[in-house]
DNA sequence: CCATAAGCGAGACGGTACGTCCAGTCTTTGT
DNA sequence: ACAAAGACTGGACGTACCGTCTCGCTTATGG
């Protein structure tokens, strides 16, 4: 059941993709702020209208590219015995990706593409942050920590991670995510102790 | 002697001052994309060239804009003999502040315009990160807590607190900056009496 | 043999309608310079291809459209006894023809479609400047004037009324086709009493 | 007395007259119909914005180029005693420069350029063909012919030339000039011997 | 008497040019 | 001598149409 009503109207697949790729290169060879359509079409081998057809704005068209990418980056936790090994292993691996040139560079669009643009924000905010919030709020909600607590180590945990290297760049050392983490599930641990 | 050091070598001050105004008018009414170079002349009653003479571009132009009223965020912890409860006090007037509509634009104006510009960058990161940062682990430190420690558990609060609002926006809720504070000098506490 | 030369092979003729009916208002609400294609095919409720199938250019429709009605303009000369007084009415009605808003509106498309495009600018030549000539040419020709004495005469008169109209707009006064015919014709004869 | 109140702001001589040669040379090279600011401007080595900042439209150009060059085709009667040979003499010039390949361009620029656009028809009317109408018009009147008559006179001359070329192209035989010129004359002068 | 091919509406496609906005540089003019 | 005013080249914007190209659907023969 369930038929496709609105049936997504005779697009060039060819011509997606051909933009898309010629997004992704642009992107990563000249940054976001330099980024033209018409450099995009004319790498693409498409009229601009093609472009303007189906996306709203440069924003949406490159939220779209960096979401198609965001696997790299997005990597569930191995669970152990050990919730905290668990997560600051992950937590590390995070900060790799996020330290090397292309994915530091990922973050700067992302975080740029989506600072004027409402709906562009909150794309973004769905397909980026909140999975990276909620891997790490499961696997502490998995381990018995409360639902508050979770969210709030949540926010250290990534917000930590992400704001220091959206700060200071590749120049973070990727074990450093590991402290922070450890100091954070410390202090959910203590807290749940205490009550 | 009395030689002027640094001499800004016969600046017209009144000029200064109208650029820097019609910049901050501009940015708060059109947000950092939409600030055009002309539009802050036209405003300010200034040739295009007396900018570019002193700025050497709109990204540090803004730097110096959103820098000048930086202090209106970044305050002193008050410091009682409760640390906790200092730096929650000072994370949820953080937060109040990076929520007010005022506030929150020079977030993301902050944000963006350090985004693809390694000078200004740096720059806003040392008036602004920085001091967030520093204001944090130095109450730490004064408690008692390791420099290793301070700095994690600064990490943690000022990005928890930060990255959230900028992924969030005004919706983040300033109290919710109190528990996440809360939970991670609980964790620096937990580690110190481990050891 | 027998070959169906000119087979209009199974052609809409209701689209055809639509789409000369389409291009006749489109002329007049908004000139030729302004006519689209595509505006054709939308208020003609026709796909482009349609009107491409038949028409090889926005020239070649607009002429056809133009010629369709241009029997409201080309009229016979009535005649009578007097020639002069003959081709002096013909030309007031002419001129009148001409100066009315759609007349005049005609003229000028008709002259711009023609400009550059020597097919069109053929077609239409035969279709109405031709016709003009020939009527007041065959008038003089069968009151007795040699055939260049009638040739001449025909240029003159046309090209005055004509001309002038293209060149004054709506402001040429009909009544003066009178007299420019008139002292024409008073030409001509004058030649053929001398000769 | 009359001091220039509305100084000319500031203008480059350099780029205007760049400017006018480039679209002189494109107009003859493709025709207005084909005549896009953009070659222009690229043609010039000029942005496009200097063109948009001094000419309000591609007719105002077309009509500034065209009009600086009309002398080529706008030349007095030379005056004998022999008002009817004058006249025709005039006449067959001016045919012979309608004709010539470049003339003839001139000629269908112009009468394209006004057509769609009143106040550029205007000037052209003002700068060519009002020129040409007075030029016959005195000739006739100093050679004591009434204001009514040397006016139409005028119309049916100017017209019956320029018409028929406008219709006939280059195919115009220039001599043609001479007859109709010549039957007009007869018409004028046989209208004052009856009076 | 239906199969099949043409005509048809719709509209996506690669393009060209539009007219506008700004960047950043250079020039003139007034004080 | 400096700075306002603003013209200059240049490049990208987002839009409008061009003429071509499928896509399914309708319809009217001709095998």
């Amino acid at each position: 059941m369930a038929a496709d009503t609105t049936a997504p109207r005779r697009r060039s697949e060819r011509s997606r993709m051909a933009i898309v790729g010629a997004t992704r290169k642009l992107l990563l060879e000249r940054g976001f702020d330099k980024l033209t359509i018409e450099a995009v079409a004319a790498r693409a081998g498409v009229g601009k209208q093609t472009i303007y057809r189906w996306w709203p704005s440069r924003h949406a068209l490159v939220a779209d590219v960096i979401l198609e990418d965001a696997d790299r980056i997005l990597r569930p936790v191995t669970p152990t015995e050990d919730v905290a090994a668990d997560v600051c292993a992950w937590a590390v691996k995070l900060a790799t990706a996020l330290t090397t040139t292309r994915g530091n560079a990922m973050l700067r669009i992302l975080t740029t593409a989506g600072m004027e643009h409402p709906d562009t924000a909150a794309r973004l905010h769905e397909g980026f942050t909140m999975p990276l919030h909620d891997t790490v709020r499961n696997r502490l909600t998995a381990a018995g920590f409360g639902t508050a607590a979770a969210q709030d180590a949540a926010d250290a945990i990534v917000g930590g991670i992400v704001y220091a290297i959206l700060s200071e760049g590749r120049a973070f050392a990727p074990h450093r995510a590991e402290s922070i983490t450890r100091t954070v599930i410390a202090g959910v641990a203590a807290i749940r102790s205490q009550a």
